[in-house]
Order: C-alpha cells, then structure tokens, then sequence
RNA sequence: GGGCCUUUAGCUCAGGCGGUUAGAGCGCACCCCUGAUAAGGGUGAGGUCUGUGGUUCGAGUCCACAAAGGCCCA
C-alpha cells in the first residue's frame, strides 16, 4: 500500500529558483505604490534619529560597481538602525555641477566654449547632469536602496546654491577667504586656463641648457675649491621661464660637490655630475668637495640676466635617482610656472612673478624680452645666455609634455589669481585636527590618513574658470579694481540664487543684483563687475551638510554617519569638515566609515583600458540585485575587495542555500498559524535547542550589525542555514512534520519552533537580503504578524532563555555522541549494512550522571541522531573491544532490527506481519 | 618619492593579552538518499599563515626590511 497520502509533505508555491532578475521587480513595484519608505517615516516619527548623510554622487553617466557598494552598504546601515527603532531617513544627494558634465555637455552639442552664451550652456549642462540623475536614480532603485527617491538633493536646487554662498559669506566674515596667484595650465592659444582632464600629453622636442648662476661660496662651505668663479649649474627645457627664477630648489640630503672645468667650477649633485658632465660636453669631470644640500640652504645664487639673487632652497621632491632627467640636482624654480615652485615658493615666502600674458607673451617683467612670445623667447634667452657667458650647454630634448586638448598646442603653466580658504586663517587647521581627533573614524587608522592630510596640506584653491558651477559671489570694483564679496555683496548673491537660481547671476547686472546704494568700500564707486569664476565643486558638495542636513526637517545636524570610500578622506570628508568647522566650529559628523575599493577577481583596479570593468546592472540584469547584496556583506569592505566570478558563485550557492532553507520552514507551515503555537514549557527538547540556536544567531547578528561588520552577519547566516538548520533540525524533525497527526503536540511544537525561526531569520536577514525577506514576508507574515513589510517590524528579539546554560552543554554532549556515531554510519554504509541512517540503531553505554541524563531524553536523542533505535544502557552491561569516545561513555551503531514501516521508514519488530508500525496506525486512526 | 591600507586553505572570512596537532562555511573528492528533489545528508582531502631577517624558551600573533596589490598625494 502507498502511505504517502497519508503523511503531511511540505507545500509551498515559494519557489524553489528564485528567478531574481524578473521577479524583483515586482517587490520594487510594492515599495514604490505602498510608499514604504513614507510609512516608515510616519511610523517612526517621534523615534530617535539615526542620520547617515549621503555623499553625493557625480552625475555623469551610469553607475559603477564602487558606487553600488556604497549605496548598498548604506541601504544595509539605514535598514538595521530602522528595524532597530530608529527614525533613519536617507536622502540621497547629487553632484551636479562642474567640469565632466560641462566638456561633455560641449561634446554633445558640439558647442564653441569660447563663444557659447553662458546661460545657454548651463541649461544644456543641466539638462544633461538631470538626465544622468534620472539614470543614476532607477539603478540606485533597481538595487534596492530604500529612501527619499522622490525628493533627492541636488547641488544645483537653488536653496543648495544659496547654502554654498551663505557658507562662503561666513568663511569670508572670518578672514578666512582670499585672492591670491597660483599656476594653472594654460593654453596661450585658447587662452584659458585648463583642468587636469582637458590636458593630453604628447613628446615634444625642447631646449635642453644648463644655465650657470654665479655663486660665491662665503661661507666656505667647499675649502678645497682653489680655482675662480663657482657657479650654481641649473638645467631646464623651459629658457622663458628663467625671467620668473627666484630660486634654486635642492634636496635636502644628497651631496653636492664642484665640477671643475678649466678655471670655473660648477656645484652639481655629485651622483649626477658623471653624467652632467658628459651631456654638457665637458672635457673632464674632476670632482672637489662634497656638501649635504641642506648646509646649502638659505645661500643664494645670481640670477643669470636680472639683478636680483636666485636663493637657494630644500624641496622634498628633487629627486636625483632619474638620470633621464638630465639635471643637475639644482633645480630651476620659477614658482609663477610651476606647482612644486609655487609651493615651494609659499613656503619660502618667495615672490611669485607671473613674467607672461595670457597670449603666452612675456612682459614688461621680463626686461629686454618683454612682448615677445614664449616660444620665440627661448630662442633669444639661449642666445642671450650664450653671449653673455651664463650658457654652458644647449641642446635638445624629447620629453612628455602637456598639450590642450582642443587646439592640441603646447601649454604652459602660468600662475594666475585665484580664490583661496586660508586653511591657517582663524586656527582653521588646528580646529579642524581636534575635530578629527574627536570622531569616530571606521576603521581607526582612517584617523591617521586624514590627519596626515590636514596636518600637511595647503590652502584650498575654491576657484574654477568655468561656467557650470555656482558663481562665486564676489564682484570688483571699476574704478580701483579692487575685489568685494562683504556680507552686502555675497547675501545679495545668496537672496538670488534662493531666488532665481545662480542662472541669474549671468543674467543680471552687477548693479541689478547688489543693493541700489552700494558703493565700493575702498573708493567708493558704484560701478561694478561681477566674478566670473564659479566654485570648485569640491566646496559645493562640501556644504551638503549645511544645504541639506541644517536645512531638511526630517533631518539633524550633525550627521551620525558618513559613509564613503577611502577616497574620500582626501575628498568629501575633508572639504566638508573644513567647511563645517570653518563656518560652524564642529565637524558635520560624529562617525565616517570608510569602504575600499572593488577590484577585479585578480586584485586589480578595473580600467577601461584594462577591459575588466564590470557593469553593475549587467550583473543585475543576470542574477539579480540581492546576489549582488548579498556578495557586498559577504566581504570585508573595510579593505579592497575582489570581485570574482568565483566569488559570486559561491554567493549564489549560498544564496540558495539560504533561499531553499526557508523554503522547507514555509513548506512545512502550510497549517500553522500562531493560534496552534504550543506553549513554551510543551515544546520538545530538540524544538527548544533550535530555538536557543535562532536566539544565538539573532544576538550574533545584531551585534555584527551595530558594528557595521556586515561580513559577520553573513558568516552568521549562512553558517545557520547550512549547519544548524539544513544540516541538523530539519533533518531532524522531518519525521514528525511528516508521519505525526496533523494537529498532534509533536508536530505543532516543531511548528512552533519553525514559525519563530522564520520569523526572525527573515526580519533580521532583511537589510542585506532585502527582495527575498520582503518576498517571504508578503507571501506568508503580512497577514500572521499582521504587518505590511519587513522593513516595518522590530529587529527580533532574543533575550528568552529556551535551554539554561546546563541544557546547552547537554546539547553539547549530545552532539559529541552523534558525530562519533555518524563515523560508525559512514563504516556500515561503507559495508553495505546500512544506506540511510534509519536503517541503523544505536546503543550507548554510560553510567552515573550521564546515564540518568541518556535516559532522560532518550526520544529526543533518539530523533536527533535520526537513528529506528537507540537504547542506553548502563556500563557495566558494555560488551568487550568499545572504543571509549568520551570518558565513561561509548556508542555503536549497528542494522536496526526488524522490518522497515512503510509509512514512516523507522525500522520496527512486527508483531505479526504487519506493514506499518504501531505509531503509525495510531496516526493513521486519529486521521 | 611620501601618507595610509591589504596579503591566513581553491573562495569568502575567524583567529583578545605571543603558548598544546591554525578554525568555520562554501567549493572540491568519494559515498548515501530520492517523502526539501534543477533539493537533502554523510565522510574526507586541502593552509605552516606573501617572503626574508630579528626579538623570545616559544610568533600567524611583536619588530625590521622586502615583494605584490590598493587608495590618496607628489
């Protein structure tokens, strides 16, 4: 006869294949029409606020892994802190403006930047920067990623603009703001100034010289020099810029000595002066003396043409272990032509000349070459060099050098004014230090890293030349030129951009926008033009937390939380701590948690060039948003991770493994509903063991999670899933669900049990596991828990006690017995006695204490060892050659007696012939 | 070149204060089941801890140097 009707099988439509890609979809559609994240806010108003304010992404073209980290990882903290009973709003944010949507919004329209009507190309840079946002924003969903969809922040709202003003009228109140020269590259041609990204390097073949500078040695710092006159031997492949040399940079701890040549002799890094020697052309290279650059230091040199001294300074990035460069150690330094010159300039307090026009034609400063343009300038200063004797060499050089992408001409680097935060202004720097010291950095050595930083770095340059940004609200007078950005000037600037939006700004008069009486402070004029400079963006999105945080109801300031990646200690952490304690005295955060990067499966950064990046909605569109989930809290992100096909296998296995084991609790719950619970003290010894598990597991990962150690709660929950729950319980009382009466206390109590472990697992698995938790929450607890989503419900709790600390250690020694037993299992399935382990039966021997205990639960140990028989007996009944598996006790597993029951495979001795055994029939009655 | 970081089984991770045969899950191999079935179970084989040199009675665990890789600068 078939008993399979009469037993109690799993049922579930809860798939087995998840199907992931088509069916999220349709869990996102439920977030969005029941507008979960709205109900969160009203059912958690009131709570205490968990703030995680979001750094901004850029708006410029699709999403990239990184960036799916990061919203995944802060999806993952604003969900727990919520099930946790905070009040966690996340507003998502967006970078705007700047440099990439500007040249590609030129690109696309193919527009001529230098002829362009402002307000004509920021409405097409807008355009295409919301575009990009709109895209951004329907993966970021796509994702996952629960918050304000509908309300984002955007550096280019018009109340963001005016927070960016506001902010820049505080640091100027505090002194804090101010205009100054700095080099930029520079395309004589186009005549602007060029950022980084609008620069190709190409070879170019130069003037190589070595330039002498007379020097005299008062020190006497080379005694063993007899000869005549000494010169500083510099190199350069720039001759134009030589009008600018104020100095001559020198490592500190090379080894500088006199090259002699004929009666003259030329200081060198003795390293270099084999070399120097034979690319100059020098008969001989006979070496004298032999000095540290740093006893050198505050001597100075001729300059070659001017009447002025050429001193002699310490820089820390002349190098001499390239013998390529051709130098001489000596390093020509014209800080109006160069980034290492002008910081070395800054420090040595040295004049910055800027001897050269925007057309690339040297001035009035440069004396007798003045109007000439760079270019040809090098070929009169060589020649000028040469008669006058300052030459020693010239020659040519192909070298790398920088060129404008748009005319492909050369560029040259030209200091030019620009707008600074003095970072030492107002004990800036010293505020924002005891600021870091104060947060909490995740991991602590972020603290180092951007300590470093600030401790080290120079003032902010806040100015761009571009048009797709916030107008800096300056303007300068008319009549005596001078610059103006009072509370007057900048809060007229920040009413407008409230207003009108910083559009206005170029659609206005300096008259129309400033107040009708205001008169330039310094001569008193009324005649005004407006900056033309807008701000870095680097300071726009540094203000999110005055232009969203302070401003936002539903927000507070500080934050608790930022979270970026590593990158960001030199970005946004930074420039938004500077801005908040230069405008406000504290940091806008109290926590910044840091993530690295996501490299590829050999560890290497993903390049275009290197073809191993990999797209995120790509991944998505195969296997589905929650694998990706699920693989971000499977690593550590504190360090880089490697995304490997290998590695997200494994997720998928895992994945499953997790899926399918709530698929058998559901299967399994097809009857039960909380009215058929049993009753704490009813409950079967095995049921109270899983429970005491499930309570361990949820401490577990709670505790992981408030560590933001994501990487643990998965250890945790697939370890669970895979070894308490499919490994041992389900197994385990699959005989009861199956073969008991449907309403019996054996099964309801397994029923019982289950119902909690699901609940519970599902809730706190549903950060991470965001569309499977919701999926099983829709399909079975909506109704039961009477709750609309997962999100909605509490983190589980888990401080019941089901087995006291001596019932633990029982279970313990439980567990000992069944892994020796099961090696004993493996030997008779090895033999051929025995295929499933209900075939076997078991006898233990024991005495005393433990022997009272073996018998005591009997029937549970029984069911646990998933064994038709098992018998205890007392020591001294132990037949000969037991091995001893733990002191005093011993197992052996051997064919169970009897007959199988067709009903419930445990083995049986019929009495007379009969098919099922007597547990069976008493079942099979009471149907 | 500088600041900071990473390097433990094939994969992803554990390994307070230095101390017995370095752990887990997955994967893999072999076997079992076919009443979780494009599921489930059992057993087992895999690391000497990136390398080198130190400190120590003793180091994956402390120190130095090196290699590879990463972020940020220069």
């Amino acid at each position: 006869m078939d008993y399979s009707s009469t037993i109690n099988l799993p049922k579930t439509d809860f798939a087995m294949r998840a199907n992931l890609p088509q069916n999220e979809p349709k869990i996102l559609d439920f977030w969005k029409n029941e507008d979960i994240y709205g109900q969160l806010r009203r059912q958690k108003k009131g709570s205490e606020k968990y703030i995680l304010h979001d750094g901004p992404p850029y708006s410029n073209g699709a999403i990239h892994l990184g960036q799916t980290l990061n919203k995944i990882l802060k999806d993952i903290a604003v969900k727990f802190k919520t099930l946790r009973g905070f009040d966690a709003p996340y507003i998502p944010g967006w970078d705007t403006h700047g440099l990439p949507n500007e040249l590609a919004t030129i690109k696309k329209h193919k527009l001529n930047p230098r002829t362009v009507d402002p307000v004509e190309l920021r409405e097409k840079c807008a355009e295409h920067a919301l575009h990009f946002l709109d895209v951004q924003r329907e993966q970021f969903i796509r994702l996952g990623v629960l918050g304000d969809w509908d309300r984002p922040y955007r550096t280019l709202d018009k109340s963001y603009e005016a927070a960016i003003a506001e902010t820049f009228g505080k640091m100027a109140e505090k002194g804090m703001i101010y205009r100054g020269l700095r080099p930029v590259h520079w395309c004589p041609k186009c005549e602007t100034a060029l950022a980084e990204a609008e620069i190709e390097y190409k070879n170019k073949i130069s003037d190589s010289i070595y330039v002498k500078f007379p020097f005299e040695d008062s020190k006497g710092l080379f005694p063993e020099w007899k000869g005549g006159n000494l010169f500083i031997l510099i190199w350069t492949t720039t001759p134009w810029t030589l009008p600018g040399n104020v100095a001559i940079a020198l490592n500190k701890d090379a080894d500088f000595c006199i090259v002699k040549n004929g009666d003259e002799g030329y200081v060198m890094a003795k390293s270099l002066a084999e070399v120097v020697a034979q690319a100059a052309g020098l008969p001989e290279c006979e070496v004298i003396g032999s000095v540290k650059g740093s006893c050198l230091e505050g001597e100075s040199a001729r300059h070659p043409f001017f009447d002025r001294e050429s001193k002699i300074v310490l820089a820390p990035y002349v190098v001499l272990d390239d013998p390529d460069s051709a130098g001489t150690g000596c390093v020509h330094t014209a800080p109006g032509h160069g980034r290492d010159d002008f910081e070395t300039g800054k420090r040595y307090n040295l004049p910055i000349l800027v001897p050269v026009d925007g057309r690339g034609r040297l001035t009035e400063e440069a004396g007798p070459f003045a109007s000439l343009p760079y270019y040809e300038a090098n070929k009169v200063i060589v020649e000028y060099l040469r008669k006058t004797g300052a030459l020693l060499f010239a020659g040519v050089k192909e070298h790398s050098y920088p060129h404008c992408w748009r005319c492909h001409g050369p560029v040259i680097f030209r200091a030019t004014s620009q707008w600074f935060v003095s970072i030492d202004a107002d004990g800036l720097r010293e505020k924002a230090l005891k600021a870091i010291d104060e947060i909490t950095w995740l991991p602590s050595w972020g603290h180092d890293r951007i300590y470093n930083m600030v401790q080290g770095r120079p003032d902010w340059c806040i100015s761009r030349q571009r048009v797709w940004g916030v107008p800096i609200p300056a303007v300068f007078c008319n009549s005596c030129g001078e610059a103006i950005y009072t509370p007057e000037v900048v809060n007229s600037a920040a009413k407008l951009y409230a207003e009108e939006g910083s559009d206005a700004w170029y659609k206005k008069s300096a008259e129309e926008i400033l107040p009708s009486e205001f008169k330039c402070p310094k001569c008193g004029s009324k005649s005004f033009s407006k900056e033309k400079d807008i701000f870095d963006v680097w300071f726009e999105s540094g203000v999110s937390h005055a232009a969203v945080m302070a401003k936002r109801e539903e927000l507070e300031w500080p934050a608790d939380l930022y979270l970026e990646g590593g990158d960001q200690h030199r970005g946004w952490f930074q420039v938004s701590l500077l801005s908040a304690v230069a405008s406000r005295g504290e940091a806008p955060f109290k926590a910044a948690l840091t993530h690295g990067w996501v490299l590829d499966g050999k560890g290497n950064t993903m390049h275009k060039s290197l073809g191993n990046v990999i797209d995120p909605m790509d991944f998505v569109k195969k296997f589905g948003a929650e694998i990706l989930r699920l693989f971000v809290s499977s690593v550590d992100y504190t360090a880089d991770m490697r995304f490997s096909d290998e590695a997200l296998a494994q997720i998928a296995e895992v994945y499953k493994k997790i899926r399918n084991s709530c698929r058998f609790l559901i299967g399994n719950l097809y009857d039960f509903s909380v009215d058929k619970s049993v009753e704490r003290k009813q409950l079967l010894p095995e049921d109270k063991w899983i429970l005491q598990k499930k309570n361990e597991l949820i401490s577990k990962m709670r505790e992981a999670y408030e560590n933001y150690q994501f990487h643990v709660v998965y250890y945790y929950l697939q370890s669970f899933c895979a070894s308490e729950l499919s490994a041992v319980y389900m197994d385990v009382v699959k005989d009861r669900l199956y073969t008991c009466g449907p309403d019996s206390l054996k099964r309801r109590s397994a029923q019982t049990a289950m119902y909690e472990v699901l609940r519970d697992m599902v809730a706190a698995m549903s950060p991470v596991l965001s569309f499977t938790a919701e999926e099983i929450w829709q399909k079975f607890f909506t109704d039961k828990e009477n709750v609309k989503s997962v999100f909605m419900v509490d983190f589980p709790e888990s401080s019941e006690i089901f087995l006291s600390e001596e019932e633990q250690s029982d279970w313990e020694f439980f567990e000992k017995l069944r892994n020796v037993l099961y090696l004993q299992l493996e030997e008779l399935r090895k033999n051929k006695i025995i295929k499933q382990s209900l075939e076997a039966r078991a006898d233990v021997y024991a005495k005393d204490a433990a022997y009272d205990l073996l018998l005591k639960y009997s029937e549970s140990i029984k069911a646990y060892f998933i064994v038709s028989q098992l018998e205890i007996h007392p020591i001294c009944e132990k037949p000969e050659n037991l091995v001893e598996v733990l002191p005093g006790v011993f197992v052996t597993a051997s064919k169970a007696r009897g007959e199988k029951c067709l009903r419930c495979w445990n083995y049986f001795e019929p009495a007379n012939g009969q098919e099922i055994c007597p547990r069976c029939e008493e079942a099979i009655a009471a149907l």
